[in-house]
DNA sequence: GAATTGATGTGAAACAAATCACAAAAAACA
DNA sequence: TGTTTTTTGTGATTTGTTTCACATCAATTC
């Protein structure tokens, strides 16, 4: 059964990657155990929520010791399967799809976009090391690489449609930047990116900042926040 | 004083964008006026949920009338100031630099990109119909064009720096895309878009997945979903 | 024009997330 | 070895968000 399905990513696990990138660049400093206190004041959030977010994922410290970096680290590759490689396929290769297929960052995370695709025969040659291929090819590639995860960037129009045959070929997740709510059933994970949204976002708080200092009250701003 | 800023993107806010784009799209189709579970279907959230958030936004229906479309997307331009453009500068002309400049979408939300900006000469010339600067003349551009949004997509290594530049000619609203947690004053809006974290969310929410399919047990996977 | 119907709007209730507070454990030191 | 110190881990509490339930209003019907 197709239906809307929202956005699951939980504040928790947006937290754990933030904890993460802290550690990998503590490590480099060569710095080898931390306390909670480090990262919550590296992440800005409090010492108690960072002891939660671990405790929540299973990652455990040792009393007074606080956390050996490295056992750290493990574990959240452990819990993020960063010990295997992770496939990923790439749909529509116009001027987000080709900034994603050049995004080096993804590489440097074990996620691998092994092929992209597009409708269009002329984007159909290799622009960026990776190739791209007509739609056609779509299955056998999937199931070549056992990709389990693919990207939308294709135009609103064709997100649905090219959704519905990546979900029959086998995909369970997708990082959709194309601004429509994809209908698909429940189990199939969907993690909504838009562009818009999130500058619009940012305006309306910038002019609603500007109204509250006018009346040079930032609670009431920040009563209307968040966090 | 400088500090880690949290993003502040209320929830409520972006399900007011998934409102307004259903709006947009029921217009086009001849459309006049919805009820809440109308748009609570389109959206996949609850009716009690849509009047909830336009309480919050004091957005007013008609009882038993439901809302009348136009009255709503006009309420809904001026929360979001799209009565008046807004001016935005991009700074860093690398592949999501270049991608985000040729974005049609922020036009047509009367979001202008008025000038890009990189430190590289060779990327400081029109690729997109928007003109590439050297960073020397930022400030120039920011006060000519009155603008207070700014988008960062530099590398992760000068982020910081760009930022305390931005910010110290009047910007105070940012989405970064450098994933880097930047340091400014509590007053400056940030909103992150951190591209690796939003693809290996979903990874790990696919593996999740697998395992408890194996268990057979759903449950397991909704209760730890956000919903 | 009274009764009925169907939608909004909002307090109250239920649920979820973040913060607090402290017991428990381990290291340091006397 | 016993005491103190320091940090984790987690129940208890608070705060925030979503859902529920229903009073309220306006259109429709009789």
């Amino acid at each position: 059964m197709k239906q809307i399905t929202k956005n699951i990513i939980k504040n928790s696990l947006k937290r754990i990657f933030l904890y993460r990138a802290c550690l990998v660049r503590l490590k480099l400093m060569g710095v080898e155990k931390v306390f909670s206190y480090t990262l919550a004041n590296e992440t800005g959030v409090t010492s108690d929520q960072v002891r939660k977010d671990f405790s929540e994922f299973c990652i455990k410290g040792n009393k007074r010791g606080g956390y050996n970096i490295n056992d750290l680290l493990e574990k959240m590759e452990k819990l993020f399967h960063r010990n295997k490689d992770n496939n990923i396929v790439l749909i529509g290769m116009g001027n987000m799809g080709l900034a994603l297929s050049k995004y080096s960052k993804f590489v440097q995370r074990h996620m691998n976009i092994v092929a992209t695709f597009d409708i269009d025969p002329f984007k159909q040659k290799m622009r960026s090391g990776i190739p791209v291929y007509s739609m056609s090819r779509l299955k056998e590639i999937i199931d070549r690489f056992s990709v389990k995860v693919a990207i939308v960037a294709v135009p609103e129009i064709s997100a649905q449609e090219v959704t519905d045959e990546l979900i029959r070929h086998g995909i369970s997740g997708i990082v959709n930047f194309a601004p429509v709510l994809l209908k698909v059933s429940p189990d199939v994970i969907i993690n909504n990116v838009n562009l818009c949204d999130e500058l619009e976002s940012v305006i309306y708080y910038v002019h609603k900042q500007i109204k509250v200092n006018g009346l040079k009250n930032l609670e009431l701003l920040y009563r209307d926040m968040k966090y």
